[in-house]
DNA sequence: ATGGTATCGTTGCAAATGCAACAAAAGTCA
DNA sequence: TGACTTTTGTTGCATTTGCAACGATACCAT
């Protein structure tokens, strides 16, 4: 019987799985630390930084987090005062979402050790190991890329792609 | 400033979070769909498929998941009728957690379309390059075993390990 | 115009999650 | 033996999550 062979460790979707939470655990600490920062929150701030001006939509379609969960993080950051909701002059429905001066300060504190984390993780690899995973990642991606079942990408997560909204 | 300069696409805990936030979602698809299987109640079917007289505790430091995760999942399974609990008469504490026929006949079914799912990920990838990601889980993983704040690992999931309880 | 449709952000709600506290059983050591 | 600690599984509870529904605004066809 197949089933008493089979091993949850060496399941491919249940190691990545483990490896993902762990990382984010350990990630989550960093910003979790210096201020009450979930990972919703996290990831809102940081796209913020790169664009200034967005809209509920576009974080959403840009960070992998759905819309109510972003709505929600913003109101969070909104309330604590490290971002800014503005309604759109163009449009009354869009937001134009935006980082205060002391939400990007905060930023400034979590980013270094954050990219610092992540250097932790990428030393451990040698360039050809590190261009290997992206390549790997990349090729797992497009098996669900083909997939209609499976969840469609952001854009934002196809490779080499700015930030512009579609 | 760095932080204009950073982009979350290019992040690696992000991409690995994503990556297996994708996988999960599509796998659950296969053990959801055939019984309303959630991720916990299919990983502690799966242990319980190799490991087959365990305690709660046994499952919790072997899937990856809290004790409460664990004791849900196998209240509900054994309301399911998937899971057998039977105390232990050497130690009335500890609980004997067992497949029922049913269990095993349902994990016969959902077992060999999710392993065909873990095939079609594999067959995008060399075997070079299966190998390499295993390599590179594991360093990755290395990093965060030297990490004092990091969540320690299980058991389970050290590379080539089997099934016994330490 | 205007009725119908699509989009935006929010909210409700049921379920899942994480953490701490808990009772019961076992082990420990005087 | 008997107090103290440890371990096991469960439960409480506050928070988060995911999904669907909602009001409000914009778009679009006739």
């Amino acid at each position: 019987m197949a089933s008493a062979e089979f091993q949850l460790a060496e399941f491919l979707p249940y190691r990545i799985a483990v490896l993902s939470e762990r990382v984010s655990r350990r990630l989550s600490l960093i910003y979790g630390a210096e201020a009450g920062i979930s990972v919703a929150e996290w990831r809102v701030m940081v796209h913020l930084a790169r664009c200034h001006q967005v809209s509920v939509r576009e974080i959403h379609n840009c960070v992998n987090l759905d819309k109510p969960r972003v709505s929600r993080a913003v109101s969070r950051l909104t309330d604590a005062g490290l971002v800014a909701k503005t309604g759109s002059t163009t449009d009354q429905r869009l937001l134009s979402i935006t980082l205060t001066e002391e939400g990007r300060a905060l930023l400034g504190r979590i980013l270094p050790p954050a990219q610092d984390y992540e250097q932790r993780l990428l030393s451990a690899l040698s360039p050809a190991e590190q261009a290997a995973l992206a390549v790997i990642m990349e090729k797992l991606h497009r098996v669900m890329d083909e997939d209609p079942d499976a969840r469609p990408r952001s854009h934002l997560d196809l490779p080499q792609d700015a930030c512009e909204t579609l």
